[in-house]
DNA sequence: AGTAATTGTTGTTCGGAAGAACGAAAGGCG
DNA sequence: CGCCTTTCGTTCTTCCGAACAACAATTACT
């Protein structure tokens, strides 16, 4: 879960905060939990779980609860442990092509509140759409308890962000190069508290691993089809991220070498054929409407001849990406979830007929277990992760009665 | 460095395991090393660090040494930790495709003896290649002192293997199918020990992290021309092993899907551009000497027009990975080595045009630091690991006055 | 009702990291 | 050369927190 900073010893205090990190998860991960399930998983003593509970109960984070269900056997039930009201909770961000979504999203991903506005994709300059966004921001504040402390802010853009500082260096649906976009939220809430961005389909990977298809599965790829193509890629239960962030850019595999030019400057890129410009051109979609493919592909009850090609073109590049990380799982995100509803059967075929037999026989493709929401969720769970790293700082840094400091 | 069992809490013990472990591996790493610089990378208490070395000594690890040289400023010099003579060991194992080596390797990734010998690679049977193997290990273990304990066996093997098990599922140069190697030679030599398996290019990427071309970074990937074309991915610090271990199998990216018929079943693999056969094919080398292609390629003094296409071909294949992966790093091994040096400019001029600027501008190509023993070293990398995941057990398990029971 | 099984609670033990005090070994300076 | 400063090893003590033990609480089963 947790991936230590190398070469580092473990002290007292790395103990206490570790092991309030993992139960925080654990209770975040499954909302109500007995402590008894908690001590088996933990490894740890039934007393220092208790220890544990009870400062996360003085921390206002979990409340005591009734003994959770189902239960076999004799024995006295254990009591839950469970989200508190007025616990911590991230404001996540979803900043789409055409619109942006906003929520505030509790421990547990739990969906508060959400609002979603219209943004000026083309054209819009940055601090416009910050503006917008920060608006769409105190409105799921105003609905916050003053008591509950705000953690943090999880944004996601497609594009490019670099990992270091969050700058988004490219985003081509947006057109926008090198924006610092944290600094512009912030400043246009007049807040200062920690602010994460990732890209969207690295978020949906995430979110699909944490709560969705991908439950359990600690080698997944959820691949994003949002008119360009992207990927995320989930190794060993943790983002596979690469030196700047910019890892699982996977739109722009060479596919076709005698193929149409891609805005990358390169011929025959995958996401010329699998992109959402080149589906809307096979199916005769005008190109206002490109930015809502999926609900186009949803209106289909009968696949064209040409989406089944596309559906095979998909599969083949699936094989690309399957030979290349050896997934368990590949969640088609975006538009690709209508896609793969209408030719499903060609993208399984364009798959088996060209990825290696090993890792082939071990790896499913799945529509997302969390619909349209994987992104912002994703984009809580990276504001929630400090939380989990050390839940006394988190806590501590966290700003409380929100409300009226965005007032002031 | 260490990536924990997910979810667990830590205990006492594990505390203690896991600092015992982290110095050993700063030990390891560095050969010799003053406690004052374990204290100040570990971030523990002085006269912690004392306990644990003193614990290491007592297990026969690291003696007292004199203080390493080069000192600033006034203070006492702080005493060295270094290897003990007589420590653990490993067999390092390299199955190659016309040749297996074989080597004693120490701690600090000293290679202490090293065999080779050639096998027969197109229809060799795996139990010949086991017996041959296993005479070489007899070989190299013969010279080890008696008292020095070997902790385990890691081989590496051109092909694919399950991580659950070890079983070779496919070596296509050696024309095997699902071959149970470690039972073999372990039956062969009538031990008990672990004996850890893995691909070569995997392994190659290990051992340039360790202590090669990539050391202290954390995303790169080894590229291995080898026959065939793989690769091994450090992302993070850590493998990318993939849902059953088959992860890095670049060879068969879809490179030009008008091209020539790969092995695979599929058409303009990038094998078949880029791979020993398509090479040999182009600078007319002779089919018997395609294992030898490295050297082949270092008696050219001057690149011909078509290794100048084969350099592009490999640019451009890269650029996808550094679009896929973004890393720091590509180390080209085996003959890519060769390769390079002789057509670096169209290798790096190919990726150039290419890759997407994000990832590109942070990305360098470069040579083994290891040489040829790249693979050799990261056999003996995981052959080590459990030692530093829990010395006092590995130790426990591990196997001293080998030379009798070989005997007997 | 009685017993077995499981868990919460409380007080104690114990392992090991941290800290303080002191001596040892160097450099720098007069 | 002696003294001071700096840094480190050594030893002893402290302290944190996980483990443990004992007992009470609460359920299922007979």
């Amino acid at each position: 879960m947790s991936r230590q900073r190398a070469g580092l010893g473990t002290n007292q205090e790395a103990v206490r905060r570790h092991n309030l990190g993992t139960l925080l998860r654990h209770v975040h991960r499954a909302g109500h939990i007995s402590r008894a399930e908690l001590t088996s998983m933990m490894g740890l003593n039934r007393s220092t779980i208790a220890g544990l509970v009870a400062e996360l109960e003085s921390l206002g984070v979990t409340e005591r609860a009734l003994p959770v269900g189902a239960r076999q056997g004799a024995g006295r039930p254990s009591a839950g442990v469970a989200l508190a009201d007025n616990g911590p909770y991230v404001i996540a961000v979803d900043l789409g092509v055409d619109r942006a979504a906003v929520a505030r999203v509790g421990l547990g991903g739990v969906v508060q509140q959400r609002t979603e506005a219209p943004i000026d994709g083309g054209g819009g300059e940055a601090w416009q759409v910050g503006a917008s966004v920060a608006a769409l921001i105190r409105g799921v504040v105003e609905g916050a308890p003053a008591a509950a402390p705000l953690v943090g802010i999880g944004v996601s853009v497609p594009g490019l962000v670099r990992r270091s500082d969050g700058l988004i260096r490219l985003a081509p649906n947006l057109e926008w190069h090198d924006v610092s976009f944290g600094s512009i939220v912030l400043a246009a809430l007049g807040l200062d508290i920690p602010v994460s961005i990732a890209n969207d389909a690295d978020l949906g990977a995430l979110a699909e691993h944490q709560r969705g298809a991908g439950v359990g599965i600690d080698d997944l790829i959820y691949v994003s089809g949002n008119v360009g193509v992207g990927a995320g890629v989930i190794t060993g239960g943790h983002r596979l991220q690469g030196a700047g962030g910019y890892a699982g850019e996977l739109g722009h595999l060479r596919f076709n070498p005698q193929g149409r030019p891609c805005h990358c400057g390169n011929l025959g890129c995958w996401e010329t054929e699998v992109g959402a410009h080149a589906i809307a051109e096979a199916i005769h979609c005008p190109a206002d409407k490109v930015a809502q493919l999926g609900e186009v592909l949803g209106g289909f009850d009968k696949p064209t001849r040409e989406l089944r090609a596309t559906g095979t073109a998909l599969g083949h590049g699936l094989a690309s990406i399957v030979n290349a990380f050896n997934p368990r799982l590949v969640v088609l995100g975006g538009y690709f979830r209508s896609l793969f509803m209408l030719v499903g059967a060609e993208v399984n075929a364009g798959l088996a007929d060209r990825a290696l037999p090993a890792p082939l026989e071990s790896v499913t493709l799945a529509l997302p277990g969390l619909g349209e929401d994987s992104v912002l969720l994703g984009a809580a769970e990276i504001a929630f992760e400090p939380l989990f790293v050390d839940p006394v700082a988190a806590l501590g840094n966290a700003l409380v009665d929100v409300r009226s400091r965005l007032a002031g």
